[in-house]
Parts: structure tokens; C-alpha cells; sequence
DNA sequence: GCCTCTTTCTACCAGATGGTCAGGGGACTT
DNA sequence: AAGTCCCCTGACCATCTGGTAGAAAGAGGC
């Protein structure tokens, strides 16, 4: 767990960025650094952190490993770029809808409604979260990192409304998390349908976020 | 996915069986084998398959790889060992109340209890059932096979349980899945309680265990 | 004493893995 | 033309991986 190797790669990808140069992001390599973000997505997401080589990554772009270890420093440097990529495209959904003009309840299903959205145009992001969302994954701190701000936020929105009576006071963190393993629960779901030979319809996804929905009225709503 | 290595493998795994001179079960080796085995379910369930070294799990062990080897055909055989192990214990659970007296929703409520009683026990064997339910998992067929009658057994009476009025009609095995779901969400979400800081308390699983049993009998119940 | 069976060990191996180092080539600047 | 920067690669390496071969040690039957 934290054996001297581990221990000064990890010092070593904090200490230095993840990714070579950031700063300048265009240039002839962007387009690359893309294309292995896209495939390490997919392969962290499916067989895993461990079951995920660099070499096997790298023929199936039809490049060389040590061109993915230019762009990311490591294999973990790779990890903390794709959970970045994915709580930045979570981020950018939800603080939609925090910006967005719905207020109370409303806002509380635009959020749902999003995040279902998200893990259904990117069913990849889900298995990613799911890996990571595992003691001691490398990459957890940084998904903490990259998340627990506007994590945060919900929770002092939730409270603010608590506060001001629009909400039925209840452990805010906890809802959240309730919620959120809901949804990468979903992509479970969808994975053993799909090994148990059912393709997964709308209508199973549509169930489970009815379902969250009415958790969150009957552990939110005042009235009740 | 199919290369020849993990071909030959499989094969072997399959054609002898996984635990060496199965048959007789006592002698000296056998606790042995059951230390391994506890040694296999815990590590797998945290770290994962592919991120166990038999030398890691050995030497935790005091003892060498090669007698891990030695009880075990291959480290494939361990697992295969280990989800057998957690499918049987599941199984006598779920027995002990399928021939119990409890019928009709009283059973349904006794069922997702004893799950609930067992993932609370053992909560390792929660993490193996998310390790192995995962697309391309190397146990996964073994699990399908040691819970699969179980499941046709479950969804037979169910659908009995329809024709006869006493159930709504719907897809019991979609029913069953989304339960199973849940019980194994429920272990991701202990784990980002810890990691969040939070010790997760009777009261968040016996919210989950209430919402589960709410979306049985929304799904389930004739009246409604 | 001898034989056999079980269990555990030491020694070893081929392959894969993440990672380092030095260099090649293209594009753009001066 | 020379220098410089970015991008990519071939050769190489230390380490770890699951797995094999063979022997030592003990227990028990004859």
C-alpha cells in the first residue's frame, strides 16, 4: 500500500503536473493527447486501472507507449487526466443547472435529470467513476479533488435551504452521496443486464431515476 | 480478450477442477485453504483481481506463493474458489428463507432482509460481487453459473407468484436485477462514506434497505 | 526400515509492465 | 543555413507477474 516505489511516484505526479506543458494546450499534439484521453477513458472504465497496459493502450492508437508517457508523465498521471477530463464534464452539466433559473424542487429534478443525462451519453464516465470510487484507487484524492468543491456547494445550497424552510432539514451529505451512488449504481445495472443478455431500454433507466427522484421528494419535500 | 494464453487457460481452469484433490476436505492443509481463501476474498474485494499479487497475498499470509498454488490450480482457480465460496454463502441465506414459512410480501421483506443481514456481515463479499460483476470479469460466468439457478428459481416463483394475482405482473427477472443492484450499490456507497470521513451508520443502510423494499412493493404489489 | 501421500518450501523462468535515455525529424524563427 | 522547440520513437532496463520443477519434511500404513 505504501511501499517506497509507490510512495515517491506518487510524490513525483503531485509535484510535477500531470500533463507535459500545460499551459499551452494547442499545437500539433493536442489533437493526440485527445485521442489517448478518449482511449484511456474507455479502457479504465471497462477492464480497469490494473488490467489496462500502456502498450496495449498505445497499438490500439497505433502509436508508441512512449508517446502516451510524453504527453502524461505516468500510467497514474494518465489516471489523474482522465478523472480530471470526467469531474470537469460533470462539473460543467451540473453548474448548468446551479446557474441555471429553476429554484427549489425544480432544481433539484434539473439536477437528476442531468446527471442521468450525462451517464447516458457517457456510459464510459460512469465505469470510470466506479473504478475510482474504490478504496485506495490512485486516483481517488483527485477525484475528491476535482469533485468535492461543487460537492460542497450542493451541500451549502442544500442547507441554505434547509435553513430557510424550503427543505425538510435532513443530513445533506448524505443525501448526496445516497444520490450519487444511485447513479453509478445505474451503470452497474446496466452492466449485468447486458451480461445477462437483456439490452438495457429507456425505460429501466427511466424507472431507476424515478425512483431517485421520489427518494430525494420523500427525504426533501417539507410537506410530508 | 481471446488470445491464446487466456484460451489455454480457461481451459484448464475448467477441466480440472479448481481446488486441488477436491473430495476429501479435512487434513492439515485445510485450514490452510480457508486462511487463503479469507486472504482471497478480502484482497479481491478491495484492491481487486487484477490488482492482487499472489506474492502480496502469500507473504500477508506468512506463507509461500507456491502453496497458494499448490491448494489452488491457478490464480483463476482462486478466484473461481472464492466466488464460489461467497455464491454458496448467499445461497444458504436466501434457502433458508425461500423453504421458510414466510409468504407472499412477508417473503419478499425476508428476502431483502437476509441480503441486507448478510452484506452487513460480510461486507467483503459485497465488494467481490462488484469486482466480479464487471464486464470481462474472468469469474463472472463462474458466478452466473453458482447464482444463476438461484436466480431462475427466485423469477419462477415470482412469476407464480403473478399468475396466481398475488403479484403485479412484470419482468421479475428486470425486478430482480435492480434489486441485486442495489445490494451491491449499497457497498460503493459505504466506501465513499469513508472516504468522505463519514463511519457509516446502521441508519444510512436502514434508509437504503427501506427504499429498496418501497420499490419492490411500488413494482410488486397487486393493489396500486 | 521402507513406502506413499500430503504439504510446504527453494530455485528458477519466460513474459509483461511501467519507465528512462538518447536521438530523429518536422516546422518555425532568425 | 543554423538554431530551437515540439512531437514522436527505438533500444533498453529493472522489476514484478503467474507459473513450473523438484526436493525436503512429516505422518501414517505395512
Amino acid at each position: 500500500m505504501t511501499d517506497p516505489a509507490t510512495l515517491r511516484e506518487t510524490v513525483r505526479d503531485t509535484v510535477r503536473d500531470t500533463v507535459r506543458g500545460a499551459g499551452r494546450s494547442s499545437g500539433r499534439g493536442a489533437e493526440t493527447r485527445e485521442r489517448i484521453l478518449d482511449a484511456a477513458l474507455e479502457s479504465f472504465g471497462t477492464i480497469g486501472y490494473d488490467g489496462t497496459s500502456l502498450d496495449d493502450l498505445a497499438s490500439g492508437l497505433g502509436i508508441r507507449k512512449q508517446t502516451i508517457l510524453y504527453h502524461y508523465v505516468s500510467k497514474r498521471g494518465l489516471l489523474g487526466a482522465v478523472v480530471d477530463r470526467c469531474a470537469a464534464d460533470l462539473n460543467t452539466a451540473l453548474l448548468e443547472v446551479l446557474e441555471g433559473e429553476a429554484t427549489d424542487w425544480e432544481r433539484v429534478e434539473a439536477l437528476v435529470r442531468s446527471v442521468f443525462r450525462v451517464a447516458l451519453e457517457q456510459p464510459l464516465l460512469m465505469g470510470l467513476l466506479r473504478e475510482v470510487s474504490r478504496p485506495g484507487s490512485p486516483a481517488a484524492p483527485r477525484l475528491k479533488g476535482a469533485m468535492g468543491p461543487l460537492m460542497e456547494r450542493a451541500q451549502a445550497w442544500m442547507e441554505r435551504e434547509m435553513d430557510a424552510g424550503r427543505m425538510r432539514r435532513t443530513d445533506a451529505q448524505l443525501v448526496l452521496i445516497s444520490a450519487y451512488s444511485t447513479v453509478v449504481g445505474l451503470a452497474t445495472e446496466v452492466e449485468v443486464l447486458r451480461a445477462a443478455g437483456l439490452e438495457p431500454t429507456m425505460r429501466t433507466v427511466a424507472t431507476r431515476r424515478r425512483e431517485l427522484l421520489r427518494f430525494l421528494r420523500a427525504s426533501l419535500d417539507p410537506q410530508r
